[in-house]
DNA sequence: GAGGCTGATGAAAGCGCTTGCAAGCGCGTT
DNA sequence: AACGCGCTTGCAAGCGCTTTCATCAGCCTC
């Protein structure tokens, strides 16, 4: 129990090699002759030696951990993304670290800088970094910096997402040809919503219609803002014919009280959602919303990610689209 | 751009100090002189120095690292917890390793020896490890294990949860007290789910109750499964008067589906969930659920990390207990 | 004024692995 | 028979920190 892990060496002596022998084997099976790779897995088992990877990381620079900065992961959108991507980082041997950001990228500052502590061999982010200090910080760092869901012009160095503006300038043409008239916007605080959100109003204004009215929530959005979005409806010195929520999240809940207030979706109000959760095609009504293959991004983030491993160059902005998922609600 | 980082030495030579008392500064400050620390301060700004908590990990065998290994986080009644823990954790300088081990903990085993293999000063599992090679293994790695949510007679290390089977019985108790006569259970395939489903039937069956029919879903579970679950009750030779679901979402699947098809709740169908997710308050109706402060889990995973940074002894299980919050849905 | 104490710092020995370089070996070539 | 080649393996020098132990200056005590 006291005696120490079993280390390297351990495991060379006993197999009758050296060190560096049975560090071949471990990183690399197929440069060590057949015989004595078969020797140094026995020891291996009889020592019950686990490898340190700390001490690896320090060797080889090369710490096989990538970090990934999301705001929460309570509720968020992101976690479909999230989960597909340490799915296959875990199965390439690559841990991941997740530093949460808080709603406001609060404490972005500190989770770069504990990621870049750490060595990692890439840094994903969700949400935008505005500061420039911190951009320069991680430009230098010569870091693989991969920003996701947003496509902004000058990536810090690769971008994987699609363009927030073009998604709101989409429903727009969307709920206009549909037939709405008096869109209402919910649209919650953060910096993609936004984004959506003037994209929607600049197409829909362009297209003739009346400006939208429009009521900011606050990040994370969760159900219960739904229902208090539809009751800040009645404020409204018109009522709307349809409302465009930042969140699949906010639909549903605006759509449950509407419906307990004896409205009928989509018939007296309509309802668009963002994000295509797998709630939205089972809601009664199903909603209309926008679709983003968040694996499909996860998907690209890793073939970056291998890319850049065997040393090829990489595109920087890689635009996954999103789909307009036309459905009862709307 | 070229020239590599900087190192505590270059930090050392510019303030005209031994490296020693430049990794002295940044781990304790209050150990050196105050002028000192000023020329460090001076210095490490001036170089941009990033501390190697690689090297510092393998020089010290402490890696401030924790592992939470979670069946999964796109639907999850632990993210909660986990963001909590995170929080707190990356507050004490510490960074979390997520990793996923599947909803069959499939993936378990690799992700532990991943952890082992990190150092990692801990580990925290959601869900319970049953392979006795595996709990030997964590048990002589000499590492923290804590287990959480669950609550086993023996646990490997440390454990922080409630009893599943009480919330179950208290659940059945609750319900007969109501009146309610015929409950039907829908069962997620988890040990844990298990566990309350048979700890709700034994007391129910125990006070003179009729065997309760149940339907098995698969996990993670999900809104979807509210809706065919709610299809389901048309199998059954009786109706019964209330649905018991193993999680909010599939309480508020029901609830949405039985309303579609004209069903009042609770006077027509009581549903009850579990987990008490926020958005079972906001429902229409709200959920009477069975609340785990996932929050308080997670401050007591911190309080048994802390003590034994500190040396001390830790209580190996700790009860945070459960109840059930009477809504208007039964 | 000698002795002892305290606080601040430095020297140096690792922590456990990776990897460039070189050497040994067996074999086919010339 | 000398040579070169490809395949394996060993040697040894780090990777960038932490930490023990020792040193030293300054100060207090008797």
């Amino acid at each position: 129990m006291a005696a120490r892990n079993p280390r390297l060496d351990d495991v060379a002596a006993m197999a009758g090699v050296s060190a560096a022998t049975v560090s071949r084997f471990i990183n690399s099976p197929e440069v060590v002759a057949a015989a004595t790779g078969a020797r140094i897995r026995a020891a291996i088992e009889a020592t019950g030696y686990i490898q340190n990877l700390a001490a690896g990381a320090l060797a080889s620079s090369r710490s096989r951990m990538i970090a990934a900065l999301v705001p929460d992961i309570a509720q968020s959108i992101f976690n479909d993304t999230v989960e597909a991507m340490i799915d296959e980082l875990a199965s390439d041997g690559n841990s991941v670290m997740l530093a949460l950001t808080g709603p406001d990228n609060h404490r972005l500052a500190r989770e770069i800088n504990m990621a870049l502590a750490r060595r990692v061999d890439a840094i994903i982010l969700t949400g935008i970094v505005s500061d420039e200090g911190l951009r320069q910080r991680l430009r230098s760092a010569g870091v693989t910096v991969i920003e996701t869901w947003g496509l902004p012009e000058d990536p810090i160095d690769v971008a994987v997402g699609f363009s927030h503006r073009a998604a709101g300038e989409e429903m727009a043409r969307f709920l206009r040809q549909r037939g709405y008239r008096r869109p209402h916007l919910v649209v919650p605080r953060s910096t993609r919503s936004e984004r959506r959100a003037s994209g929607f109003i600049t197409r829909w204004m362009h297209d003739g219609g009346p400006e939208p009215t429009r009521l900011d929530v606050n990040v994370p959005s969760h159900f219960g803002q739904g229902r208090l979005s539809y009751r800040a409806l009645g404020d409204l010195a018109e009522r709307p014919d349809v409302v465009v929520c930042g969140s699949d999240w906010i639909a549903q809940g605006l759509i449950v009280e509407a419906q307990a207030a004896g409205i009928r979706v989509p018939d007296q109000l309509a309802v668009t959602g963002f994000g295509n959760l797998r709630m939205a095609g089972d809601m009664r009504p199903t909603i209309t919303s926008v679709d983003v293959d968040g694996a499909r991004i996860a998907r690209e983030v890793m073939r970056v990610l291998r890319s850049r491993a065997a040393g090829q160059e990489v595109e920087t902005r890689i635009d996954v689209g999103f789909r307009v998922i036309a459905r009862e609600s709307a």
